[in-house]
DNA sequence: AGCACGCCGACT
DNA sequence: GTCGGCGTGCTC
């Protein structure tokens, strides 16, 4: 029987050792070992016991295997934050598929090395003139590091205030060793340590009272269920399905401060673009410095502040976007997950986890509670409430009072029957004039998402789709149409299939565009335009917003970005140009993300005093996304849209896995793809492809894809293990295997 | 990070 | 010689 050999990665917290050591597995432990699991090891000379975690198990060994040591017994892992993030770590390992390095780096803290130096600082214990003695002796000893670090500590001391002097500054302009610095610790004249004080990326507006809205009965209801099983020690999943403007945060706050009062942490998560300055400011006012951010503006520091700070107890709430959830508290009560059915919970590296998922699981190894919030749930979150697995919680009316705006669908095809070749339909363009005239504000929506590569005809709007997956075709260079799914391919065709025309064409339009045929129209009015283009610098985004917010404009034009989070209660009326962009965006998500965003952005009308107007241009005014969004039945779409992935065997009525092989070499990749395809037991699950991914080449680097379904996920996870262990013995060294779960968009 | 090793000047 | 400070490099 071969020897058998872990990786064994023994300190995270130093960069030195941050890397993988080899052990020897001794005989009892033989096939016990698992990754992720804790051990003891004799490390260094002294062979000191030390905690390791087990990387990986194999048979070979890349280390002198005379040298290996064995290793000594499988340890207990810590209960401490860090205890439980490894534990989680490893859960993501094999529910997602990635080596336990690369779920570690996801899970832990980046410990910089430079930013970590910084944090610790010496202080001088004794006075000058003891200083001045001892600096005598070393000098008559001729210790000459001892007397450049004196005489920088006697420098230091001459100044008015006594400054803290960095260790970083010590080891690194004044080239004295650790070792020198630990004989004056003993020596009694200076102490190491590191400060208290950590930068806050947000300062406080200080000495603001504490602002509490009255709940609404609706909200109240909530909180009490939600504490009442808390208390009784019934940690549960909720989710909090409340239109726009029906007050979720309110719910949130009272939950998370009842969950502090308690003594336990809470994390709130929310799509990185939706956290804007005033959600920000509310928590403030709410928790004080007990609450801190994460987002991705945030220095490698002061992420890393962040995290001592929540090992330390001096927080009770983190915001921040999915990675929140690897802030290191001791006692989670409570995870928030804001706008749950965004698309940006879902990671794009390995591990490609979905936060909702890892949320939950977070949650049951700590005995937390999760509330999911969304105007529009995921079809998955819905179908678990459904399910009973989540506890359903609707609140249906707006706070203000408001109502939701009245929707008119327009019908394109129409328009350009009737003569109208603008991008504006007739009914817009008089609901626009009308607001100016009133000095009311507008906001136009351009639905980029996916319009790439997508074909239809100008005609009668027909999409080119793939007869064999329900999903559009995209154009190649070689006037060949393509599906991304099953590798399905034919030429272009020259009159459309549906009505004759001969105008099949990629839709192209652009924020750009849109604003100067506006101006043609209305030559007076002002207007923002918010895109990739005018938000490159770092806080254009907030600017354009707030002078839309101050009426400095009457139209703001823009894409996604505008349709989330903020509020703008003069705006009486929303156009949404083209809906039917993201319609056809090629994948099973695309009714379902389309129904979000028309949701969304009709949702940012009328939401103060004055009651608002949605109008949606489309070519497609049938289409169940189209008319379920305008009417805003949420429910209604929901029956119809689990019917399609019921029919196509999508999620949540069953799970899928992306098999994405990255290759230097067309053929190489696609070759291996081939042989993971023959590698999978076929009266399991069902294959898919492969195929090359909608983006085939990045970079020089060839993607393949190959997806596997089965409504079991667990056979999923089997199907993994398979492919991992195949990819680990058989890939080049250029070629890479990476799984992606239930994925978001096919890529 | 901790620890040993080896270099080098100082001193019984 | 040998003692002790000090930098360097290694840890499976």
């Amino acid at each position: 029987m071969p020897e058998q050999y872990a990786d064994i990665i023994v300190d995270i917290s130093h960069e030195k050792l941050d890397r993988p050591f080899q052990y020897r597995v001794p005989a009892a432990l033989r096939d016990r070992l698992e990754p992720g699991m804790c051990v003891e090891v004799p490390f260094g000379n002294g062979n000191r016991r030390l905690k390791g975690y087990v990387l990986r198990v194999g048979t070979e060994c890349a280390f002198d295997p005379a040298r290996t040591k064995e290793i000594l017994q499988i340890a207990e892992k810590d209960a401490d934050a860090t205890g439980k993030l490894v534990e989680l770590a490893a859960w993501m390992r094999r529910q997602y598929g990635s080596t336990m390095i690369q779920a570690l780096k996801t899970v832990l803290p980046a410990k910089r090395s430079v930013q970590k130096l910084s944090h610790k600082y010496v202080r001088i214990l004794m006075n000058r003139e003891e200083l001045r003695s001892l600096l005598g002796e070393s000098m008559r000893r001729k210790q000459t590091a001892k007397v450049r670090l004196l005489t920088a500590l006697l420098e230091q001391s001459s100044e008015q205030e006594l400054q803290p002097i960095p260790y970083a500054w010590i080891v690194g302009k004044l080239h004295v060793s650790a070792s020198t610095v630990n004989s004056l610790v003993k020596a009694g004249a200076i102490q190491v340590l590191s400060t208290e004080e950590y930068r806050n990326p947000v300062r406080i507006a200080g000495g603001k009272a504490p602002e509490r809205n009255r709940l609404s009965e609706d909200q109240q209801t909530i909180v009490d269920t939600v504490l009442a099983d808390f208390d009784r020690g019934d940690k549960k999943c909720y989710l909090l399905h409340g239109i726009t403007g029906s007050g979720k945060t309110e719910v949130y706050m009272a939950l998370i401060e009842a969950v502090v009062e308690r003594g336990y942490q809470a994390i709130v998560l929310i799509p990185e673009i939706a956290l804007t300055y005033q959600t920000l400011m509310r928590f403030y006012g709410r928790f004080g410095d007990r609450v801190s951010v994460i987002n991705s503006n945030l220095s490698a520091g002061e992420k890393y502040d962040q995290c001592e700070r929540a090992k330390r107890g001096e927080i009770d709430v983190i915001i921040g976007p999915r990675s929140a959830l690897f802030t290191p508290f001791a006692r989670i009560g409570l995870i928030v997950m804001d706008e749950e059915h965004e698309g940006s919970y879902k990671s794009e590296n390995a591990p490609k986890y979905h936060a909702r998922e890892v949320a939950i699981r977070l949650a049951k190894l700590h005995g937390a509670s999760v509330l999911f919030g969304s105007a529009t749930p995921s079809l998955e979150a819905y179908a678990k409430a459904e399910q009973g697995e989540y506890q359903l919680f609707t609140l249906t009316k707006r706070l203000t009072g408001g109502t939701l705006p009245h929707v008119s669908v327009v019908d394109l095809r129409q328009e350009l029957a009737s003569g109208n070749r603008s991008i504006f339909s007739m009914r817009l363009q008089t609901l626009l004039a009308d607001r100016l005239q009133k000095g009311q504000q507008s906001m136009l929506f351009l639905n980029r998402r996916g319009y790439a590569g997508f074909v239809s005809c100008r005609g009668c709007g027909y999409v080119m789709k793939c007869p064999h997956c329900d999903v559009s075709l995209s154009e190649h260079g070689n006037g060949r149409l393509m599906c991304h799914y099953c590798g399905y391919s034919a030429p272009k065709p020259k009159v459309c299939p549906s009505c004759g025309s001969k105008y099949i064409l990629g839709f192209r339009a652009g924020t750009q565009q849109i604003e100067e045929k506006l101006r043609e129209l209305f030559p007076t009015a002002r207007i923002l335009r918010m895109d990739r283009d005018t938000t490159r610098t770092k806080d254009s985004y907030t600017q354009i917003l707030s002078a839309f917010a101050n009426e400095e404009a009457d139209v703001l034009i823009g894409t996604q970005m505008i349709v989330k989070g903020h509020d703008f209660p003069k705006v009486t009326l929303v156009g949404v140009l083209a809906a039917d962009l993201s319609l056809s965006a090629g994948d099973f998500r695309s009714g379902e993300r389309t129904f979000q965003l028309l949701t969304q952005a009709v949702g940012r009308a009328g939401r103060g005093s004055l009651p608002g107007e949605a109008v949606i241009q489309t070519y497609q005014p049938e289409h169940y996304a189209i008319t379920y969004a305008a009417a805003q039945d949420y429910e209604g779409f929901y029956r119809e849209e689990l019917l399609y992935r019921e029919l196509g065997g999508y999620p949540p009525a069953a799970h899928m896995l992306a098999v994405q092989v990255f290759s230097g070499e067309e053929q190489a990749g696609m070759q291996l793809a081939g042989r993971l395809a023959a590698q999978i037991d076929k009266s399991q699950v069902q294959v898919l492809g492969p195929a090359p991914a909608t983006i085939g080449k990045l970079n020089d680097v060839y993607r393949t894809v190959l997806y596997v379904k089965s409504a079991d996920y667990a056979k999923l996870i089997q199907v993994k293990d398979v492919l991992e262990a195949y990819a680990a013995a058989h890939a080049e060294e250029k070629e890479q295997v990476q799984f992606d779960f239930d994925p978001m968009n096919c890529i």
